[in-house]
DNA sequence: CGCGCTCTTGACGAACATCAAGCTCCGTGG
DNA sequence: CCACGGAGCTTGATGTTCGTCAAGAGCGCG
């Protein structure tokens, strides 16, 4: 048991990262996540972590690989929400939403720990601070929404998928998975035109576009930002969604 | 102050019809709520409410009238990325997101309830459901940033626009703000674009599409839903998201 | 070896933006 | 009482962005 939870806590540290860079987290805090683990579970690249319609008696947080929050449409067309990464959760949502109103799929082989319900109800009722740490996660997912709302309505296809790499550089790198303006994005183009909400054709000639720009550089699975800081001013990317500043909250 | 408190109740009544609809709600958290309400204050439109970059020290409650959510870009152009209605909790966000990544501004005259932060930090202390309940209020948030951001990506203008109307009229009526598919919305076509992301000669020509098959009219501000079920069926409007759904939380 | 998946390219058309102008309505001041 | 101006709505002409359809090329995998 004791050794669970330390290897839990070792599975635990992107997420402990991806807080620790907001505010401060107390061992106490840290060893109450730890211990309202569950389970762990490996999912394959098109595998559904969580099913629309569904209602999960836990939830789920990514500890390796990329994950889509995704709707798919009567007339078979999919839009992503979101793409998230080894320290999300990607399903606090149903903890107060009951019932899911969309789908969570793995876009590479990918490794999860499950919460139950319960447990998080016990921590809401434990540990306030914490609370609002998890609280704060879904803020996070939040400001995100937004800002792709902002793109999708206002930026042409290029500048998204421009906007869409620097924000997961930005968050690989907060938790240490990234660095040097390059790292692993083993996604298809349909994935992306379904995240930027183009067509598959148009995804590539639009990162042909940003190639031929010599803003990036992807083969195979490796995603090389030339110029990040002309990238983010081709995307009109200001990362102040990303509210990487820890202070007390 | 007994007064003032009593008066702050009854204006808090569409915010409490909110979470009663997903939850109830007790005496004693409702109470809770009321302690915590600070000043009134009064927008007229075009006011914001809460500026893009601030830091407020206290989040506010909507009690009449309609305000959005929107983002500014460098060239100008502006997105909304939610409309909210009376009952809703606009900068909750702030709460623990701490600095504004977008505006708040009044689309209406109305009158709003602020909440200092401190206070809103005794209720995650004291009051563990009332605070999930909270929480659940800025999931709820998410769960239209989704919607949207799937109509965005994949419907059409004209779906976008009628799925919009769909949400707000549910919403309304939610509240008991709204009934017999009619409700007054006084906004102008400009804000509708920038709410549905397309300039606004074409929601000009959207809304013809709209009024010429029957779907609504629109005169003034009063707007009246006449074939409710077959505009869902265009927008492909699924009320899932809205999760109108009184179960514990 | 052959099948399926992904990426790529070209031709064509639809959806929407942009530009420009004229309209109505309404409040304001002379 | 009317002239004026501004805000919002409407319309037409034109151009761009992106979707759709179709076909082929490269590549890994059984």
């Amino acid at each position: 048991m004791t050794s669970q939870i330390i290897e839990a806590a070792e599975l635990l540290q992107p997420m402990f990262r991806k807080l620790q860079q907001r505010d401060e987290l107390g061992d106490e805090e840290k060893r109450a996540i730890a211990e309202a683990a569950d389970q762990r579970l490996v999912f394959a690249p098109g595998d559904d972590l969580v099913a629309d319609g569904s209602r999960p008696e836990h939830s789920t947080l990514v500890t390796s690989g990329f994950t889509c929050r995704y709707k798919m449409l009567p007339n078979g067309s999919r839009q992503f929400t979101a793409i998230h990464l080894a320290g999300d959760f990607v399903d606090l949502h149903s903890f107060l939403l009951k019932e899911m109103d969309h789908s969570v799929g793995a876009l590479s082989h990918c490794t999860v720990i499950t919460f139950p319900h319960e447990r998080l109800v016990t921590i809401s009722q434990r540990f306030p601070h914490l609370t609002r740490m998890l609280w704060l996660s879904t803020l996070l997912d939040g400001a995100m929404h937004r800002e792709w709302l902002v793109g999708m309505g206002r930026l042409s296809a290029a500048q998204r998928t421009a906007h869409l790499l620097c924000e997961i550089y930005l968050r690989l790198a907060a938790i240490n998975l990234a660095r040097d303006n390059q790292f692993n994005f083993p996604i298809t183009q349909a994935s992306l035109a379904d995240a930027v909400g183009i067509s598959t054709v148009h995804v590539n000639r639009v990162l042909q576009e940003l190639r031929h720009g010599g803003y990036l550089a992807w083969d195979g699975g490796m995603l090389d930002l030339l110029d990040l800081d002309r990238l983010k001013a081709f995307a009109q990317f200001d990362e102040t969604y990303l509210h990487l500043v820890q202070e007390p909250r």
